[in-house]
DNA sequence: TTGAAAGCGCTACCAA
DNA sequence: TTGGTAGCGCTTTCAA
């Protein structure tokens, strides 16, 4: 173990207070001399009903002594549906401009009084996470790339999801899909550097499995951009050290190549040092170009061409996610994301 | 809102199969024709049980017709008790460092068969987040940093968590604490600056609030470090963005000082660049140090020194939680990560 | 204005 | 080997 205990062996502490059970809301009522309906009517602000100031004040000041905390399960068992919004949580770091966008989309979500959940489902495969996702009984789900299929959405519909809603380069069957248009990235980079006058370009793709569902549509994009022409395409593998950066551009002067687009910006980075490291001029010999727009490409010399793509607003998003909510009936729908739009600087 | 709808107007769609309700086990009892109890010892394979064949296929083939999911809730308001261990979500995007070390905890704690969940609490303060935590019932409460106090760890406990785990900087009443020694970053760099000969050493401070867990100890740090010396300590507010550093960089030669912590790597590569732009020499007028040791701190020119700090594995910490959970009788265990260690490169 | 009681879906005890 | 059933904590209808 990488640390080293310090303080209060076991024997030196008192063995728990007497493991008194938790407070139920039972427990509150014959506290405060009252019923259980009643707990349940005061806690809740209840408009329906009106209990009398004196009632109110015994059932408060009885939770407040036994520390009652109402148990969300009960809740929503007795209920029949709960305010949950579940997300799987991102099984590979995803880049700061992701992390930035599920912040704010649990903020918006979180002023729409839902509970937002990250659910970590990360020995799952397919329908497996759906399922698991499933027995937590969401109102809705948020699935951001990839890691589900439409018998997924189905088994989350029939055991009472009320909305579905994806987000990545395709449509799934019964969802609401948000397009992100990873091979547009992909295509404005290509054609970019088709313009600027290069016809040999490699494209990145991390070694990093669970980047493959960005990577492959925005290298996808490159090509399609470069289809018909007398540019080439290499497909450039590259694992997030320097190592493997080192080892591909050591390759350079075999490849070739006169131009990269580097996946993102990120990756862009690493490559790049690799190629100055060994000699080769940017953009002069090889123009390079990344993706996502991160501070990070600003602040390198050469300033770092970028794609820059918008994904959608938390708020709008949360928008989304409550109308589905709470009109479950109303079909299915499907929108584009923003285009994405080449940030032209030094690099290319 | 930033994207355009484009496909399946509502009423282009059937609205949706009759609202069929969600199937429970008596439903998937009826279909097999037996009673609730046995589809209950058929699907969790209950071993004090014996079920002939048929019934058991009978069984399974039904609940696949009606895609039956079981119902957590009910589950584990029966049981008493849950296998969840929740984590606060992060409410700024936190390094890669912390995304890394997440993702491995989330992993080690699914093999151990806990439903790992991040909660988005964020507009809550204090003990109204953990009021709401234990409304979830988790079996264990993980929480990054500063965000829980003594009497947030009683409410949880109080309500049935088995353990709560802290990870922070200081140790806090009733939890298991892993202390993670960020005053210790900070002194690190300060004593190494001190030793290259610099004397007037900057300390940057971001401005992103949800920092300051991090950036307040670290800055205690240097001046430990630096105290009964003749350096002097300078604190340099910093946002994450060009101008901010810009700006500092502008008053560089009324500051007049010959080295600066630049709280992270990130951090440390925003001034770099703008000091060098600003024609401060690196590390000859000021040395930089940085902290976190990234990947991009090599990829920068000079090499960016910084402060290399070992995080507890995610197996060991997985274990921690699941030993606390299974014997919460036990006292409470503080532990000291390891010490923070110095790499120095070519920027300091 | 308050209380009694049913029932959400599930598991586990006890009987058959 | 299988079924009946109580009860987890909560809300809400109906009566008092």
């Amino acid at each position: 173990m990488p640390y080293v205990m310090v303080q209060i062996p076991n024997s030196a502490v008192p063995p728990t207070p007497p493991p008194r059970s938790v407070p139920t809301s039972a427990d509150v009522a014959r506290l405060a001399g009252v019923s259980r309906a009643t707990v349940s009517y005061v806690l809740n602000n209840t408009s329906a009903v009106r209990i009398s100031e004196p009632t109110r004040r015994r059932v408060h000041e009885a939770a407040k002594e036994l520390g009652y905390v109402p148990h969300a399960a009960a809740r929503s068992l007795r209920a029949g549906h709960s305010r949950m919004v579940l997300m799987p949580a991102p099984s590979v770091p995803i880049g700061p401009l992701y992390s930035q966008f599920i912040n704010e989309l649990q903020w918006a979500l979180s002023r729409l009084d839902y509970t937002v959940v990250q659910y970590a489902s990360l020995g799952l495969r397919g329908d497996e996470a759906a399922r698991a996702w499933a027995e937590l009984r969401p109102a809705a789900v948020l699935v951001p790339v990839g890691g589900i299929g439409p018998e997924g959405v189905a088994v989350l519909k029939r055991s009472g999801a009320r909305a579905v809603v994806t987000l990545g380069t395709e449509r799934i069957e019964g969802a609401h899909s948000l397009l992100i248009d990873h091979a547009g990235v992909g295509r404005a980079a290509g054609a970019h550097l088709y313009a600027r006058g290069r016809r040999r370009i490699g494209v990145v793709v991390p070694d990093e499995p669970g980047l493959r569902v960005f990577s492959k549509p925005r290298l996808d994009g490159v090509r399609e951009a470069l289809d018909g022409t007398d540019a080439s395409v290499t497909v450039l593998p590259l694992a997030y050290d320097e190592e493997s950066a080192a080892g591909l551009a050591a390759r350079w002067p075999e490849l070739g190549l006169d131009a990269v687009f580097a996946f993102n910006d990120e990756y862009a980075m690493l490559l790049m040092r690799a190629l100055q490291d060994a000699g080769v001029t940017v953009p002069d010999d090889t123009a390079i170009i990344g993706a996502d727009d991160l501070v990070l490409g600003r602040l390198l010399r050469p300033r770092l061409s970028t794609v820059h793509i918008e994904l959608p607003a938390g708020r709008d998003l949360a928008e989304l996610v409550d109308r589905a909510v709470r009109n479950p009936g109303a079909g299915v729908e499907s929108h584009h994301v923003h285009e994405a739009t080449l940030v032209h600087r030094d690099s290319s």
